[in-house]
RNA sequence: GGAGGUAUGGCUCAGCUGGUUAGAGCGCUCGCUUCACAUGCGAGAGGUCGCUGGUUCGAAUCCAGCUACCUCCACCA
């Protein structure tokens, strides 16, 4: 940044140059320092082939905002970022990848395909790093680390044995959500349930004795051909003489039972329901309780299997067409109602899911929820905002056991070897030459991987080195604060408190910070199908990357989704203009090289000084609750309310005045309220402000290095705070009172002030004439002779005339007045029915009273101010 | 069926633990080539803070009920 340097700050030549200084100095970097405290954050890792969305911007901006913070407040601040194997999507793009070349994976068969895998991710891997550099992340990147890296999948390996040991992890046949497309068990949270239209067929199954047939109501009437069984409420009369009977199922002509069973609800459909035990995970519990046989007759990809008859080779909606006309040629379709039907379906491909029966692993999810509850109850983790943790708590209540097997390729293989000739399954640390049971050298590798979000649950302490026991661990873990969005707080956080809970004793975080979604301008999530994403790379080019920043963090509150205005940008942008050419101001008047407060201050360096130091106080207070949004506004409001719109113009008189100690004071206050500002606002604008920072005169090195600012008594001033409000008040009021009557700045007007505080206006008169446009200037404690071809101006401190008569027309000028005086009054009665309100002076806190009575004089002196003015004109 | 969220000027939203003349950005109106910035400056218009009760000296802010919209969870075929 140079004097001359263009009006307009370009963030594209700065922001990389910057970047690169703080990346090659060692900034980011989490250092143990026995002195210091330790923060720490984990990045959410996104997926390794991903693209950055504006949803990771948010969540980056938060963080990188948090661990800035912390970092100037002293903290060995340490943000591990690194990256996700994400198992179904990446091997869904890399599959897609090869369809173009005509091949499957199993063409390829699983080297093969994991060679390509690897291949693709070494590819593109980086690509979100990059990106995420681009928004200023100051991560650590030498501890960069990837979910299938040697050490994290130590510890996946470390988990799995240990829970297997514990009897925590268990192979078992249950009924999974299975998607016929990715062809894959998927976990409960991994359903996506819709509301689609759909039918409810009421069928008609003939009874064995030939007495008329029982009429079952069905949504999916496929799944019939597997079906075993009939059930009824046993307290239902229609039916009771049916139970124990059988009936004929259409179709496959099988016997089959009619039980009775409290599952069923009188009042639903028929009072009657198909038992499809192979199919549906209600229908399987009653099939345990009955015995019912169990019969599958949908293969992986969702199609018909050689146990549904003729049906073989069709697809479940091909299958379910083809059953139901079947069924009308038989007259067995009793009726068909329209039925909303809640259909699950995969959150990876959108495919509706199907309920299998299915061999698969599972993690016992009752025992460790316990802690993870406790932990969260007892506030040793806490939710921001507060209300995530009741839904948080909720889930984990009435969580299930974990499904974490799926028939992919891409992932952690899954360490269990199956003995073939004693059938035993070893589990081990290390991969196994022979069975533990037998010594059989038979022994095959599970093909199935495990979840992602198995090894994503660890990312807090397997990133620092868990499962030995390193100094890192000891210094860093737990980590901090956690920053994520809603959507996965049951994918991912509370999977990784119970995991922290269960193999580090301790819970990951002591704090979640939870954002919301970032929208589109209409509300809509963003979303590829939709097209409506806006690139947050393609905002960093056009705006840059502290005003994306600054557009995600503020005007929003923790929580809530956010609705993405590109005007915004443009608006943060401006404002981030508006800090490059204050300084650029300063830094044209700089005769100074050192950055100190001179010893002599003026009423308005008191003023700013006074106010920088409230809006340090609360913008720590504020950061440190997690504010974000507010700090970030009371900053932006100080930079440019306070210091540019009144502060840098009350240094123009003194900057271009004779008075050379005045001069150089005044460039003093500048700098260091300037300094403040660059410190204050570094978190947010890191790298406009480390810019500004390298130009002005500073000792240190760098900006993202300094002290944050914090709050000062010494530097208290409300004495000088409140009479300077008293010339500002005067200003507003004749720039008012000009505007109103279309005066141009250019016109100068003689002002007269009639006032007993007749000091303040004195030391004002620079002001006065730069900002309210007076020519010559009278003070004085009496009024003038002349009033009538003067236009008044009356604030509670002061009267003020200025001689206009071209512009002064006495009927409206009295009338103006009139107005003015019953609004004082008004507020007057208003503050004065509070103060003779006795239960007000005894409740109400002496403070407030104090203000109260502050506000009333205020309004009567006003009141007195306007009378006398009215009396004057007649 | 449960649980939660949101309702504040034309639009989008702030407003933390009750006491502000209820704020901001964008938009709108008027004026300004004021020597840092027209990505700017000054002045303004515009709100019964969803509805109804309650608690309180005092409520946009707390409580209850209602209405509207949104979200999550839940095995009703």
């Amino acid at each position: 940044m140079a004097k001359e340097l263009s009006k307009v700050y370009e963030p594209k030549e700065v922001e990389k140059r910057i970047y690169e200084m703080w990346e090659k100095s060692g900034a980011f970097r989490g250092i143990r320092d026995p002195k210091k405290k330790p923060f720490t954050i984990v990045m959410p890792p996104p997926n390794v082939t991903g693209q950055l969305h504006m949803g990771h911007a948010m969540d980056a901006a938060l963080q990188d905002i948090l661990i800035r913070y912390k970092r100037m407040k002293g903290f060995a601040a340490l943000w591990v970022p690194g990256t996700d194997h994400a198992g179904i999507a990446t091997q869904i793009k890399v599959e897609e990848a090869l369809r173009g070349e005509g091949l499957t994976r199993y063409d390829l068969g699983r080297e093969k395909f994991l060679e390509r895998v690897w291949d693709w991710k070494n590819k593109y891997g980086d690509r979100i790093v990059e990106q995420q550099k681009k928004l200023g992340a100051s991560c650590d990147w030498e501890r960069a680390r990837f979910t299938m890296d040697e050490g994290c999948s130590m510890a996946v390996r470390e988990v799995f044995v240990s829970l297997y040991e514990k009897d925590l992890i268990y192979k078992g046949s249950r009924i999974i959500n299975w998607c016929p497309h990715c062809t894959t068990a998927l976990s409960d949270a991994e359903v996506e349930y819709k509301d689609k239209p759909g039918n409810l067929w009421h069928l008609r199954y003939p009874l064995t004795d030939g007495s008329g047939y029982i009429v079952v109501a069905t949504t999916r009437p496929e799944t019939m051909l597997g079906d075993t069984g009939v059930a009824v409420n046993p307290n239902d009369e229609r039916y009771r003489n049916l139970v124990g009977k059988t009936c004929i199922l259409p179709l496959m002509n099988r016997e089959i039972p009619i039980v009775a069973d409290e599952y069923c609800d009188m009042e639903f459909g028929t009072g009657c329901v198909k038992m499809t035990p192979a199919h549906d995970p209600n229908d399987f519990e009653v099939g345990l309780r009955h015995n019912l046989e169990i019969i599958r007759v949908l293969d992986d990809s969702g199609k018909v299997n050689e146990l549904g008859g003729k049906y073989q080779g069709l697809d479940r909606y091909e299958a379910r067409k083809a059953v139901i006309a079947d069924l009308e040629a038989l007259g067995l379709v009793e009726k068909i109602e329209e039925h909303q039907h809640n259909v699950g379906t995969c959150y990876r491909c959108g495919t509706d899911v199907e309920p299998i029966i299915s061999a698969q692993w599972f993690v016992k999810m009752q025992p460790l929820a316990k802690e993870a509850i406790r932990v969260v109850e007892e506030g040793e983790t806490k939710f921001v905002p507060d209300r995530f943790s009741k839904i948080y708590t909720n889930w984990m209540e009435n969580v299930h056991d974990w499904c974490i097997s799926r028939q992919l390729w891409w992932g952690h293989q899954i360490p269990a070897w199956y003995c073939a000739d004693c059938g035993h399954i070893t589990v081990s640390r290390e991969d196994p030459a022979e069975c533990e049971k037998c010594g059989s050298k038979n022994i095959t590798r599970d093909e199935d991987v495990l979840d992602t979000w198995f090894s994503s649950a660890l990312w807090p302490f397997s990133t620092l080195g868990w499962p030995d026991k390193t100094e890192d661990l000891e210094y860093f873990y737990p980590t901090d604060v956690l920053v994520t969005g809603y959507d996965i707080i049951f994918f991912w956080v509370a999977r990784m408190i119970f995991s922290g809970c269960e193999h580090t004793k301790r819970s990951p975080f002591h704090t979640v910070f939870i954002h919301g979604l970032v929208r589109d301008e209409k509300g809509r999530k963003m979303s590829k199908s939709l097209g409506n994403g806006i690139d947050p790379l393609d905002m960093i080019d056009r705006y840059g990357s502290d005003a994306l920043r600054f557009n995600l963090v503020t005007g929003n509150s923790p929580g809530n989704d956010m609705r993405f205005y590109t005007e915004r940008c443009e608006a943060m942008r401006n404002f981030a203009n508006k800090i490059w050419n204050a300084s650029r101001f300063v830094l044209m008047n700089l005769t100074i090289d050192k950055c100190e407060l001179p010893d002599r201050l003026e009423t308005e360096d008191k003023w700013i000084l006074s106010k920088l130091n409230s809006v340090i106080k609360e913008v720590n207070e504020n950061m440190d609750s997690f504010e974000l949004g507010v700090a970030a506004q009371k900053v932006s409001d100080f930079i440019w309310d306070s210091y540019c719109d009144w502060y840098i113009e009350m240094t123009k008189p003194r900057l271009n005045g004779e008075d050379d100690e005045s001069r150089i004071n005044a460039q003093k206050v500048l700098l260091y309220v300037l300094t403040e500002i660059l410190k204050l606002l570094h978190p947010f604008m890191p790298f406009i402000t480390e810019e500004i920072w390298q130009a002005i005169p500073h000792e240190g090195d760098m900006l993202i290095l300094e002290r944050y600012p914090e709050y000062s008594e010494s530097l208290n001033y409300p004495k000088d705070e409140h009479d300077f409000e008293i010339l500002m008040d005067a200003i507003k009021a004749v720039r008012s009172r000009r505007a109103e009557m279309n005066v141009p700045p250019s016109r100068k007007a003689h002002l007269i002030i009639v006032t007993d505080k007749g000091d303040i206006f004195e030391k004002g008169r620079a002001f006065l004439i730069k900002l309210a446009y007076a020519g010559d200037i009278d003070i004085s404690d009496t009024d003038p002779a002349d009033i009538e071809g003067m236009v008044s101006v009356v604030t509670g401190d002061a009267k003020m005339f200025m001689p206009m008569a071209d512009l002064v027309d006495l009927g409206k000028e009295r009338e103006r007045i009139e107005k003015e005086l019953q609004k004082a009054i008004k507020e007057y009665e208003g503050q004065m029915a509070k103060l003779s309100n006795e239960s007000f002076l005894a409740k109400a806190p002496a403070k407030v009273i104090e203000n109260e009575k502050e506000r009333a004089a205020k309004a009567k002196a006003l009141i007195d101010n306007l009378t006398e003015s009215l009396k004057k004109l007649g």
